[in-house]
DNA sequence: TAGATTGTTAATCGATTAACAATC
DNA sequence: TAGATTGTTAATCGATTAACAATC
């Protein structure tokens, strides 16, 4: 299956560096900015930040660019930034303690509604104010609070289960740090977070000697 | 600046994956696989797997397969992990010592060279049998042992300096943590790991409802 | 008005997929 | 030999870039 119609998700997957390039330059009081601008700070080409714009609508003026308070609104607003998500993380080992102790999230329309994890001995711990409950909970918890995104942080061996079950308790949403490819039924959204993958991408170019400047790749 | 000639990037960022596929394979005991096998792993198309491979050289068997075995080596032949990499880490907040006690680095090739943190408080501590040591110290160990692998961990405002200085130092390809798009000299090498980019490009789907399965996006 | 910059169309570029001869 | 699967070429698909009329 594959959605019907609507902008690419390369395209989907850009807005959220131009809301976070957009913020930055309010915090620097900057308050009208040109797509080339735009572009400098985020290596992106000025033609593609209109373009990829124009998927959602026309949000500037011609000779004098973009509104930055506005867009970045306009942005959020797409991106359904405008409420708060809550989000169930899986695996509270170091990586899931460091993620549950983020503030990047919360300040971001992200909000950890619980920590989950299968160790009997890690049950009951607080971590910044909040209880680590056991699987069985989780399940509970999002279904009885509609949760539909989760986080994993499990090891790779239980990732997959912990998916299918998270899955079947209603998450339609997973951001997986676990190094496996996870199955998921029709209907859901995985994306993963790689660093050894990432790291054994560009030891091959470190290996031959071959510099580099990646542009273009958000995220990655 | 782009690199003159060889595999696109898009093919060097799936070929980790492919080794990591195989490894799961080997340790399952699996000794020989089709591409169509493969792929039905990972969610990538047996014709992009042969083609990926094809710019490397000739892996398999008409008929056959490949030899798991055989082919993993060669991959990580390709991607240069028959050495160990030593990696400096920067910034060792709750994410940095997360990374510092993650075994999955130290299991694939990947060594952490050395923990540096800016903060005072922090220097002398030691983690997972590794002692914090000032940001100066980073950039003489770096010199004096060729590092040319960091990743940084420290928040967005220090991002960009430290990489700058990380760069003075030696190093030509960087894994960033930070919420920030570093600006990198040609010959520098940069991938970003940004969770909460991630969330949002996920969000966006949510709030309109959109389901889907996104395949063929390794990493992402 | 002149200069700047948008939104959009068309051209280009690059990546994925399909198909199949070669061959194990 | 018959069946399976590779490596590769050609076709397709999709994304990026260039260019420019519209217009602030």
């Amino acid at each position: 299956m594959d959605r019907m119609e609507g902008p690419p998700d390369v395209v989907v997957r850009r807005l959220p560096l131009y809301a976070r390039s957009l913020r930055y330059l309010l915090q620097e009081g900057i308050e009208s900015v040109s797509s080339q601008e735009l572009g400098d700070r985020i290596n992106v080409t000025a033609a593609q930040i209109r373009k990829d714009l124009s998927y959602f609508g026309e949000f500037g003026k011609q000779g004098i660019g973009y509104d930055v308070r506005k867009l970045l609104q306009q942005i959020e607003d797409i991106l359904g930034l405008t409420q708060e998500w809550p989000v169930a993380l899986i695996g509270i080992g170091h990586l899931g303690e460091a993620i549950a102790r983020y503030e990047g999230f919360r300040q971001q329309g992200i909000r950890i509604a619980g920590l989950f994890d299968s160790n009997p001995a890690k049950i009951g711990k607080v971590i910044d104010g909040m209880t680590i409950q056991s699987f069985e909970e989780a399940e509970r918890v999002i279904r009885e609070q509609g949760i539909r995104l989760a986080i994993i942080a499990v090891p790779a061996r239980s990732a997959q289960e912990v998916a299918d079950r998270l899955v079947m308790a209603g998450v339609r949403a997973i951001l997986s740090y676990a190094p496996t490819v996870l199955q998921v039924p029709e209907g859901v959204w995985v994306r993963y977070i790689d660093p050894v993958a990432i790291l054994h991408s560009m030891t091959y170019y470190l290996a031959r000697d071959i510099a580099g400047v990646r542009h273009n790749n958000p995220e990655t």
